[in-house]
DNA sequence: ACCTGAACACCGTTCAAGT
DNA sequence: ACCTGAACACCGTTCAAGT
């Protein structure tokens, strides 16, 4: 795609950063399945051996994928930093988890990526021990903070699993399939009878992401604080 | 690995099970990459276009493999049925999610499957079926169990990312890792000391999960039990 | 009907060779 | 030093052919 580009400025030289952002476009324009070897020479204008120079291999490039994202986390949530006394812990860690996930709405790739690299990212680590350092002023001991991190899972850094989507609700094809499915699973098309019965404008889907997303994570924010004031028999 | 017995018992007639059974066990044995149409035809002492009798490509082989954990998850799951009142919900559904985690522990590659593939198995639909039944003799609202599922995401069948898992905590080379990073991660390498420090015994790694698994689990499911009797703001 | 062999278009990666 | 071309060992999959 940006091959005129390389023709016409041949002697760009190639960077671990080049091909990394050559490689991030290319998961962001056509999926994660698209990132070849070959492919993201190619789009540089260059042959796939060349990439060898700057990436041991392509899952060491994966981890290189892995580390940019999770930097633009760290830095997106660096601009949330307030002074933390008490309760204000929530408002810091809800609006990081908020801004880390815009991150992950920009590449959608990139959640799938951290599932199945094993060492973490750099930045991961950096972010993580942020919301350490902002629980730990609220008021938590770290046994706490450590049943916590876990606890949010992967809603701390902005994702959680859609495991749950049943697609386009409004669609023809989608009632066509409710009115199958009914007889095997009443309970189940039931609810998202309802569901959509309600909510009329998700057309879309039966489901609003963000706010899902923002339910769960106050859900699982509530109950810390719980925890924090000592209302809870968990976290002795 | 098979092919011994394959040649002994020549006529043993390929299917569709037989090939799915073959690629769940080379899945449990040596990872879900090891799962090719070439590899798993040997194992079978088949040539590998003769899978394609059975299984329309390898997606719709991951497909069968994904249909194949989520019947045992579901057949784990309706062991555990008994009447529903009330608060009753909350040990029915706590358990069930228990038992597929069971399923899932002694599959580890299917959680990724679930994630990665598109449409959900029929034996999932039908496990989230039977919990949306359950949730509803509970006294939950049709809107209220469509929140609950996405606040319990992967949860309610039995996994979450173990996005945040440090590993080998006690070895010299987690140690000198830790002094590393200390300057540069002091609240987190401060929490990670302390949990080791207050639990010594865990020496494979600082995150119990199954106990890691429970406590979150429990931390919504208590969130969700207000939601029920109104006890908080949301859900309405 | 069920299985196979050869072939095709792709991979990641090695190595020796170019400039 | 940086890039390349040919080659290797693997993929998934098509197709025509075997029994």
């Amino acid at each position: 795609v940006t091959q005129v580009a390389a023709r016409t400025r041949p002697r760009e030289p190639l960077s671990r950063a080049r091909v990394l952002e050559a490689a991030a476009a290319l998961a962001d324009a056509e999926g994660v399945d698209a990132v070849t070897m070959r492919r993201v020479a190619d789009d540089l204008g260059v042959e796939a051996m060349s990439l060898y120079h700057y990436v041991r291999s392509k899952d060491e490039l994966f981890d290189g994928l892995a580390e940019l994202v999770a930097d633009e986390i760290l830095a997106g949530s660096s601009a949330v930093d307030r002074p933390v006394k008490g309760a204000a812990w929530r408002g810091v860690v809800r609006d990081r988890a908020l801004a880390a996930r815009e991150v992950l709405l920009r590449h959608r790739w990139a959640a799938g990526l951290f599932e199945s690299r094993t060492a973490m990212p750099a930045g991961l680590l950096a972010y993580y021990d942020g919301i350490v350092g902002v629980m730990g002023s609220g008021g938590f001991s770290n046994d706490q903070i450590h049943h916590a991190l876990h606890a949010l899972g992967s809603r701390a850094v902005g994702f959680s699993q859609e495991l749950f989507d049943p697609g386009d609700a409004s669609s023809p094809r989608a009632q066509a399939a409710m009115v199958e499915m009914e007889p095997m699973l009443p309970n189940l098309v039931g609810m998202l009878r309802e569901v959509a019965h309600d909510d009329p404008d998700s057309t879309i889907g039966w489901c609003d992401d963000q706010l899902e997303f923002e339910f769960g994570l106050d859900l699982v924010l509530d109950g810390l604080e719980r925890v924090r004031r000592g209302r809870s028999g968990r976290g002795s």
